[in-house]
DNA sequence: TCATGATTCCGAATGTCTTCTGGCATTTTT
DNA sequence: AAAAATGCCAGAAGACATTCGGAATCATGA
């Protein structure tokens, strides 16, 4: 019996099939969702009408997904913002997958990633103060069975590009 | 002379002036922020035209912020996200702003976060493979002037949250 | 308590945009 | 070459966002 050289991950979607076109629409909507059709047609030199049924195509594809505001956190009371750089412990590592399902349900939490070195998690929250973060940290992770060790990293300062970079051939 | 406790912190804008139905707003369209207007109006049980107002004055204040849609990144040729931890050699702690500035210049690079802690840098990168890892790594940071040291993590998975927590209380 | 002013809300009118339809031109398939 | 499929456009119809005057509510102070 030969080897299953698809390693599992064939897709039978077809995912490809956007062209320069889609990706000039992607980009725009990707830096700022709130434009209108009409000025999307415009920048991409198309008439309105085609460029809806491009972007519907795009939504129905689901390549283009979920559009979310960006909120002032000030507004909302947050003045820190930190990482926590997880160890888990031997046992935990087998159920991974419901961790990070249930530390993503923790408000403060923004994004969770699980990753290789040397740590196993990387969980970014959200917090009022000092105060806060510590309670936090303790509640909800250091007291959180499978956690091993965290490391807390306070963020100064952040920047950010919205825009994915396109790394292939387009037809 | 006293020292002055406003730590260089002090803020004029008078950011407080949400209430218990602009939170609501604010939630509903950082899950979603392609809701119409009669939508969210029916949601929170007001009028579309108050409804209206309200995203309006939220967006004078500069508390509605940008809207970004997401995109799948397969179709882009994204086979591969990572972290980039790193280490800044000493001379170039003084212009970290600037670094922070060039880092997020990079195509591949989604945020970049300063921060305390082990490291000095947390930059999330987007690429085809590990050998584009490698080549950005090595292009773009380890052989960039200040850089003292990267280490590299690999994402395997990843959980998103959208909705910011309210941590203040409402007038 | 009452008057006053400010705030918030509503319903209706308006203007703009999205969405749908049909048809034309180009390309691909057979 | 005929047929089918694709991509585009213009125009129409409908839905929506936006604006406005006025009513209702709330806060303030006499």
């Amino acid at each position: 019996m030969a080897f299953d050289r698809t390693n599992g991950l064939r897709d039978n979607t077809l995912p490809a099939g956007i062209d320069r076109t889609d990706a000039a629409i992607l980009g725009l909507l990707q830096n700022n969702a709130r434009l209108s059709i009409k000025e999307i047609a415009a920048e991409i030199g198309l008439a309105p009408s085609s460029t809806h049924e491009r972007i519907r195509r795009l939504r129905d594809a689901d390549i283009l997904r979920g559009v979310h505001v960006e909120v002032d956190p000030k507004v909302l009371g947050i003045g820190l913002e930190a990482l926590l750089m997880i160890e888990l412990s031997k046992h935990r590592r087998s159920t991974v997958d419901s961790f990070l399902d249930e530390v993503i349900q923790v408000p403060e939490v923004r994004f969770a990633f699980l990753v290789t070195g040397r740590h196993d998690l990387v969980v970014h929250v959200v917090v009022r103060d000092t105060q806060h973060l510590k309670d936090l940290a303790l509640d909800n992770f250091t007291n959180r069975p499978g956690v091993a060790r965290i490391e807390t990293s306070i963020i100064f300062d952040a920047r950010r590009r919205y825009e994915l970079p396109l790394l292939r051939q387009l037809g």
